[in-house]
DNA sequence: AGAATTATTCCTCTATAGTGGAATATAGCA
DNA sequence: TGCTATATTCCACTATAGAGGAATAATTCT
């Protein structure tokens, strides 16, 4: 989240994506149905476009809106050493460790969970629309439970669900369950 | 990435994102510095903000451009057997496995590397910038290898790191190391 | 219910986005 | 080098974004 939009860079952007697709304006102009004077000055920095013009833009480029307007202003490398990573332990038996450090205006975070036998970790969400969770199971069994419907899990099984649906974790099996979770509160590439 | 920009949609966001945060017209002018009338004719789909005012909109908002203007139309579910993922075994000593379904208009992929011992899986990168990376070491011990810059990861550590950089996974230790990858190509919130 | 206050839409006007064609700049070829 | 073709920027014009204030609608209070 930046504070001020620069009209100048989302320019810049555009011409070094048209050309690295190999595209001149008279190309893009046709495929995106902007004129050629718009395309010029969006590149020069000399107008702002709407949104409508700059999604036909990104559509054309095949980019997107976020994507052209984006500002990159993240850390290189970050590394998480086991004993530095927060931990939530829960007396009913489950723990989560988050394994992703926090990064400025990103909403993601990649988690490690244990459940015992046994156990119902609780429920879950929904979170915003658009939101996507990953999960892939390390060991033992978890049963899922999204919006009232149950998935059986085994050991390097994997599922996708839409985070805005209600989720429940259990472990009814006879043995530890551990899985990977990566979620991601952001949204989708427009 | 859809094929038209609804603008009746958008205005339908920043009406409800604006109630939500209990701000009025006038409250909202104020904050992102766009006047009453124009909000109103944006929120009613009347007039097309250009990406400058749509910003400042966001912002006020505490939202961005992307989740303003993005489509939803993702699948709810999707299950990934471990017979059905995509394994790619690599002769050298290694093998990847893809946990993560393709979906529309998202680059995301959640994976698991195995490496034998004494193995380097090779050079991978640098992808685009703004792209990110998070993996957590399951067991064994993985040096790897950014920019020239080594790390070394044993179990249950993790680390984030942009996805432009020339990384290289190797595993230097007697035993077989396995981890999880969640690569982001996609874009940070704006 | 009526009055006062607040919120939103309408209206007019100015500034600029966006277009099409002309002028200029650049690249490729003989 | 000069010529041709292509790419880009300039220019004049139209359409509309965006602002400020008035009119209208909705809500709150007595």
């Amino acid at each position: 989240m930046t504070e001020s939009l620069d009209i100048a860079e989302i320019g810049d952007r555009v011409r070094n994506l048209r050309l690295k697709r190999g595209f001149s304006l008279q190309d893009l102009s046709e495929r995106a149905t902007v004129s050629v004077s718009m395309l010029s000055a969006v590149e020069r920095g000399e107008k702002v476009a709407s949104i409508q013009v700059l999604h036909q833009i990104a559509t054309a480029l095949n980019s997107s809106i976020a994507r052209l307007v984006e500002d990159e202003s993240l850390p290189r490398v970050e590394v998480l050493r086991r004993d530095e990573q927060i931990v939530m332990d829960d007396r009913s038996g489950w723990q989560r460790r988050i394994l992703s450090p926090v990064l400025p205006g990103i909403e993601f975070e990649l988690m490690r969970t244990t459940i015992e036998p046994g156990v119902d970790a609780g429920e879950f969400g929904p979170h915003r629309p658009g939101s996507r969770e990953y999960l892939a199971v390390e060991q033992g069994v978890l049963t899922l439970i999204l919006d009232g419907i149950i998935f059986q899990l085994e050991a390097g099984d994997s599922i996708y669900y839409a985070g805005d649906s209600r989720h429940v974790y259990r472990n009814d099996g006879e043995s530890p369950c551990s899985y990977y979770l990566a979620m991601d509160l952001g949204s989708s590439s427009i």
